[in-house]
DNA sequence: TAATTTTATTAGGCATGCCTAATTTTAATT
DNA sequence: AATTAAAATTAGGCATGCCTAATAAAATTA
C-alpha cells in the first residue's frame, strides 16, 4: 500500500503531465506541494523503488502505467467528491477543492464506483475538469474559448480561431501559444478583458474579443 | 489542531467512558487501538498536556470538556457518514464501519452540519447508535431487547425485565449484571440461542428467552 | 506474608516525511 | 571561456507515533 504522501506526490507529477510541463523536475514538482526539493528527491528515490516512476536528472520524474494507475483513480475520486460536495451538500465552487482533497486519500475496493452511480456517472467535474471512468479512461476533452473560463481555474491552449498575421503576433508579444498553460486571474468590469497568468511566469491582459478565439481545454 | 492520531485517542476513550468502564488505562486504550500500552502511556502525556484530558495511575484517563468535545465530534461525523453510506451508496451494515473510520477524520468547518441536513438529520445510525447533533447533545437512547441486536454490535445491559431469584441466579451464574457490556457473537440456527462474549473475558451461550428480557443500549 | 503474575513506565530505536545547510552540477550571462 | 545564478543532491536533524526490552509498581495467589 501506498501513504497518503506518497499518493500527493504521484498526484502532482500526473497533474504536470497533463499540463504538457515537459520536464518534471524536483523544483516543479516541490512548488506544487508546497515544500523542499530535498523532500521530493527523498520521496522519488522511494517511489522510483516501487517502480511507481523513473527519475533521472535528464528526463525528469515519469510515472510508469502502476504509478499513473494509481494517479488516475486519486483523480477520480477527487472530481467525483467535488460533484457530490457541489451538488449534494450545496458548497459552492471555491470550497470543494481543500474538502475533496481530503476526501480523495479514503480507501475502499468500491467507494469511487459506488459515488459514481450515486452522483449518475458525472464526466465532468464542477471545474469543467474530466472525470475518468472507472478504467481510467477520460471522456473527450472539451474545447471551450478562454472567455468562458472561470477564473483560477488553470487551462490549456489548444487552438486559436483567427490566423491572421497580426493576431498571431499579438499572440506572440503576449507570449502566447499552443500548450500556453493559463490562469485566469480578474476580468476587468470597465471592458471585460481578462488579467491572465502564464505558468507562474508573467500576467497579461487579453481583450474579450482575442479571449473568443483562444480556445483551451 | 490535533492529528489523526490524537483524534483516535480520544475516541477510544470517549467510547470507553461511554461502555462506563470503570478505570480508563493504557492497557485497555492498548486494546482498543490494538496498539502497545508504551505507545499509549506516550500520547496520554502529549493529550494530557494539550489539556485533552487528565490521567493518573489510580484514576486512569479521562478527556477534559475540550477533549470531549472533539471526540464527540468525531463520533457525530463517524455515525453521520455510516448513514450515508448505507443509505446513499446501498453498502451493508457490515462494511460501513471501515470506511467511516476514514471519513470521521475528514475536517471542514460545517461538512457535519450539511451532511447532516443532507441526510435529513438522522439520530440514530445503522448500527441503532445515537448520532450527536451539532450541540453535542444525544438524543434519547433506545432500550431494546437483546433479542433483537445485530451481531457484532457491542451494548451495555440497562435493564432487566424479570426479577424472579431463578432468573437472576442464571445471570449470576453468566456472569451478566447491569452495566455488562455484551457483544453478540453468533445466532444459533437451531434454537436461536444467542452467544455472547462478555467485554472481552468469557463467552456464554443465552437462551431465547433470556434474551428477551435483557435490555440494552 | 511471600511469590507470582499482571500492569505501568522508562529507555532506546526505528520508519516516515519533512527540514536546513552545505556541496555539486547544470544553465545562463557576461 | 569565465563568472554567476539556479537547480539538484547529499548530509545531518527533527517531530510523530509506533515498537521492544528492561525495570518498577501493583495486584493476585499461594
Amino acid at each position: 500500500m501506498h501513504s497518503l504522501s506518497e499518493e500527493n506526490y504521484l498526484k502532482a507529477i500526473y497533474s504536470q503531465t497533463k499540463e504538457g510541463v515537459s520536464k518534471i523536475t524536483p523544483t516543479s514538482i516541490a512548488e506544487e506541494l508546497r515544500n523542499n526539493p530535498a523532500s521530493v528527491i527523498d520521496m522519488l528515490k522511494k517511489l522510483s523503488d516501487k517502480k511507481l516512476l523513473s527519475y533521472d536528472k535528464v528526463k525528469g520524474a515519469k510515472l510508469t502505467e502502476k504509478g499513473n494507475k494509481i494517479a488516475v483513480e486519486i483523480v477520480r475520486k477527487h472530481r467525483l467528491w467535488e460533484v457530490f460536495l457541489l451538488e449534494k451538500l450545496g458548497y459552492s465552487w471555491g470550497e470543494v477543492h481543500d474538502i475533496a482533497e481530503q476526501l480523495e486519500h479514503i480507501r475502499h475496493e468500491d467507494l469511487a464506483d459506488r459515488l459514481d452511480k450515486f452522483l449518475g456517472y458525472p464526466t465532468y467535474d464542477p471545474h469543467g475538469d474530466p472525470i475518468p471512468d472507472k478504467n481510467g479512461k477520460l471522456p473527450a476533452t472539451k474545447w471551450l474559448p478562454l472567455s468562458e473560463i472561470a477564473i483560477g481555474k488553470k487551462v490549456k491552449v489548444v487552438n486559436v480561431d483567427d490566423n491572421s498575421p497580426d493576431f498571431l503576433k499579438y499572440l506572440d508579444r503576449q507570449e502566447i501559444g499552443l500548450n500556453s498553460i493559463i490562469t485566469i486571474r480578474e476580468i476587468q468590469n470597465f471592458d471585460k478583458s481578462l488579467l491572465v497568468e502564464l505558468k507562474g511566469k508573467k500576467e497579461v491582459y487579453l481583450s474579450p474579443e482575442a479571449s473568443k478565439k483562444i480556445f483551451v481545454e
